[in-house]
DNA sequence: TATCAATATGACAACGCTATCATACGACGC
DNA sequence: GCGTCGTATGATAGCGTTGTCATATTGATA
């Protein structure tokens, strides 16, 4: 059914290895000759197996991207950034869910490039901090690019925002409005980005000349449930906060649930806010202040990385913007 | 770096062929034989070459994914469902994102096949019922099934859930609590469930004998703005519904947004419902009632069928699941 | 014992492409 | 006119598997 080099050969009328030659963009061929065999391949509609050429070729014009199951959203931005600068390049995209704190991810990484021998790997975080992953595909020699990674910042290419600043900013915003007492609810103790955030309110709160109460940070785990238990016990302090800040917008959620379940009123009883800006952000009610996190962007340029810089290590830092919604106020007067 | 079928082959002290026959279960290989090869291909940590094995073999041990842009959410739980079957079978999954509506769709398809010679495809509704992509799977002989299918019933293995009856069930739901008005959101036009959820909310009133009005039924387009812009029809009629069903969550979202924003409450002056039971449902205020569409699943079994039935056309069935949460009571006595 | 089927193994070609090397052609400088 | 270089093309050998066919061994049956 498909046509193969050879079928093109034949029509164009040269040989196998130059049909080759202009499929691969190499040069030394004539114009003259370039396009009769570019005529042929659209004749033919003729795809070159990726099968063939990897086994032949040094190059298998796949990359893989590996991802821990995060939320769905931030998956799916990571994705679709990532496929459009690989459908841009004609490159095939191997999508690759994996556990990061399982004891064979390095295994499984291995076996990955043993059958598909793909071209380059995209970590986005937490797989990003995997020491095990890392040293695999040092040891194998394949390029990679981390999206967010918390440690080892020096040993690759990578992506990122900048997690404490963006914190910084947001706690800022909220002692702008005129708040004191401000809740935070930690992300996943797996993620950098948790300790990152944390700490830019920490600078924050420091810079305000604000005393930093260990009772109004809570841990949470980056998920809906997580958040409600957060803003339940910060809220049941005898002094609650006025504004809450969760590490991401899903924990937001739990808290403005939490908030609407007690009857209070949010903003005028509490400020609340999130992080990410992900779908849930504006279909909130009230819609949330946020920080956006340019997640698409980071992954596409990801790709980038990848594709250009071969060999040299840089990081490129994409800008967060805080998004204004109806989620915060000034503190009540009482 | 990596072992081939070779390393392997000498260190068992058989022939190439003999570990090609343990790696595939083929029969006629004696139990000794077979440990000596494991025992050398986990020594090796041998995995075989996916490029190799298709340019040889039939089989590519891969199968494609293809989908178009659903909400996050639902790619996510279909790319999961498929995913763990795929990793039962051992089989590598390509995720395929696209445009149903592209008059390419069927040359893309080709050449995903023509590349990378896929045993089989999934497609996920609303990519199922393109008919340039059916077409060129048939002609090449590809085997797929289709996960929600809206035509074409007959052409193809498929697994579904029963739209009508799931749109009927919870309108008799919003009946049996009392309501009389009820208004209704339909899908997105591209998707055939659109149609049978609008038919199951008909249904539902004619059984019980309530008059189908149009003026109480919304076109929209399964995300959150086309539910508020709706929502803020349905309540500037002069007889509002009192309750509004729409045909997925993120548009009833929409509509509880519309609710709040007009200090209306929810359930008490307006009972609101959505479809899918995606994680927004549970994480709204008030939480959701909701149709549980049992997408992970259907996805695992669309996999599961294109494994084991290659040949007869299968429908499977999957339950779906009315999940009563806080957004539904009786309607206020005026 | 001869015959046959079932079981068990191996030799070798083939899959569709790229890498390597060889070859041919003109243009250029001396 | 001859070597040399840059350009343009082709012949052929793999890449790592599986398919095909051949062959050997066993046990059961005639």
């Amino acid at each position: 059914m498909a046509s193969t080099i050879k079928d093109v050969s034949a029509i164009a009328g040269v040989s196998m290895k130059t049909v080759s030659r202009v499929l691969n963009k190499e040069r030394y061929v004539s114009e003259k000759t370039r396009l009769r065999v570019e005529r042929a391949v659209a004749e033919l509609n003729f795809r070159p197996s990726v099968a063939a050429r990897i086994l032949a070729g040094k190059r298998s014009y796949q990359i893989a991207l590996i991802y821990d199951n995060h939320s769905p959203h931030y998956i799916h931005q990571i994705q679709t950034g990532v496929w459009a600068r690989c459908i841009e390049e004609g490159v095939r995209l191997l999508a690759q869910p994996s556990d990061a704190a399982s004891p064979n991810l390095a295994r499984e990484i291995g076996g990955l490039i043993d059958q598909t021998q793909v071209d380059g790997v995209i970590l986005s975080s937490p797989v990003t901090d995997a020491p095990g992953a890392l040293e695999e595909l040092e040891q194998r020699g394949i390029p990679y690019v981390r999206i967010s990674p918390g440690t080892d910042y020096d040993r690759s290419s990578s992506v990122s925002m900048d997690d404490v600043q963006a914190a910084d900013d947001m706690t800022s915003h909220l002692i702008a409005l005129g708040h004191r007492r401000i809740g935070f609810v930690v992300g996943h103790a797996n993620h950098t980005a948790s300790d990152q955030r944390l700490f830019g309110y920490r600078r924050a709160l420091d810079k305000a000349g604000l005393a930093f109460e260990p009772k109004y940070v809570r841990p949470g785990a980056f998920d809906f449930s997580s958040g409600e238990a957060a803003g339940d016990v910060l809220l049941d302090l005898s002094q609650p906060p006025t504004a809450i800040f969760a590490s991401n917008d899903d924990m937001a959620a739990g808290v403005l649930t939490v908030a609407h379940r007690r009857g209070m009123s949010v903003p005028r009883d509490l400020s609340v806010v999130g992080f990410d800006d992900t779908a849930l952000a504006s279909q909130l009610w009230p819609p949330l202040t946020t920080v956006r996190q340019p997640t698409r962007d980071l992954a596409y340029a990801a790709a980038g990385l990848l594709f250009d810089a071969a060999d040299e290590v840089v990081h490129r830092r994409l800008p967060h913007e805080l998004v204004l919604r109806a989620s915060t106020a000034g503190p009540r007067k009482s």
